[in-house]
DNA sequence: ATTCTGACAGCAA
DNA sequence: TTTGCTGCCAGAA
């Protein structure tokens, strides 16, 4: 069996697919950083791979919480990349964020790692 | 096949 | 301290 029936096959999907996976896994009230998602797929150096594939998540039909992903630095870097320059920022409001210059206040804290978490 | 891009991250000045 | 450049990998043209 080169298929695993217990669990998805991902690595058949591509790197993008494991992105969108790890994205839905974020927890709600929690937010997670392009390298810490890189990492956990075992690319740490293809961070921006992660950003680019949240990209494509649109492509995806469930939803995914690519607004809960930010930067290292809590900086909404993607959010011009949604609806409009403020849905990413509505999005994180609308969750219990408190999003300030374009930046997650507390973001260390409600940081959530797959890496460790998972 | 080659070339370029890309929602970052790390290091240098 | 802030600002800027390079590196990294994988996919799309």
């Amino acid at each position: 069996m080169t298929r695993k029936s217990s669990a998805p096959a991902p690595d058949s999907e591509g790197f993008f697919s494991r992105v969108y996976e790890v994205t839905k896994l974020i927890p709600y009230g929690r937010i997670t950083s392009y390298g810490a998602i890189a990492r956990y797929l075992g690319s740490g150096g293809s961070v921006r791979m992660v950003g680019w594939a949240l990209n494509s998540s649109h492509h995806g039909q469930g939803f995914i919480p690519a607004h809960r992903v930010v930067n290292r630095n809590g900086l909404l870097t993607g959010k011009h990349h949604f609806g409009t320059s403020s849905t990413m920022q509505q999005l994180l409001e609308n969750e219990g964020f408190t999003v300030e210059d374009d930046r997650v206040l507390e973001f260390r804290q409600r940081f959530w790692d797959p890496s460790a978490e998972l």
